[in-house]
DNA sequence: TGGTTAATTAACCATTTGGTAAATTAATGG
DNA sequence: CCATTAATTTACCAAATGGTTAATTAACCA
């Protein structure tokens, strides 16, 4: 078992599965509706399995409700996610700071 | 080639990677030295081929110094993760607007 | 020149990943 | 009961991933 933050970034990883998310975060929605962008390109079991990927590393739920399975978006995992890559703000912030000095030393002349 | 967002959170999606980033998050370092608190539990080519990962995905950059190869972090790539991410900021700030909701109602009361 | 150090490359292997088609499960509803 | 719909499971495949050992490249230095 990988531990979960390489598990977040493993499943976002993935365009179709961020596309999923993408659409989760607009609300609930169960498997066919969820399948329906991505048919012409995959077949439903290959939702199916970016599903399962999803559902492991914790970042969606399903709940039955008859035929259907209901699909609702947790962000709880990507907390993690979020928090890991923001120690490195600086590291992109970086050139605007270089950018700053630059302009203080244009402006000093 | 993938999309640069995929290849990003693929490279962060192994704790070694991560490990390797966080220590040129500290200053440059050479393969060797990169390599050392990794080589009881893998051998330096595996090393190499995770510098190539996170050399790939634009994460770091080598320059070629006698001949030592010396690597230096670029947060340039995570920038757009951060973006990603954070558009899920509300999905797990809910849990405490849910609170704050629940203690609003219990102040009504 | 020849030995040492730094790092990569090559060849190989097992496992994981991302897809498929076909079969199966499970619930609905006439 | 049977056809239909929703979704998963199974069995399979090719390619990617993450590791290995052994060989190679490249630079330094005595």
């Amino acid at each position: 078992m990988k531990d979960q933050l390489s598990a977040t970034f493993s499943a976002l990883a993935d365009p179709t599965r961020r596309a999923i998310l993408a659409r989760l975060a607009k609300g609930e929605a169960n498997v066919s509706d969820l399948a329906k962008p991505f048919l012409k390109d995959m077949s439903l079991p290959a939702i199916t399995k970016h599903l399962k990927v999803l559902e492991n590393a914790g970042l969606i739920q399903k709940t039955k409700d008859a035929q259907w399975r209901t699909c609702s978006l947790n962000g709880a995992p990507l907390r993690e996610a979020a928090d890991w890559v923001d120690q490195y703000r600086r590291f992109w912030e970086e050139r605007f700071d270089r950018l700053d000095e630059y302009l203080r030393e244009l402006q000093a002349q």
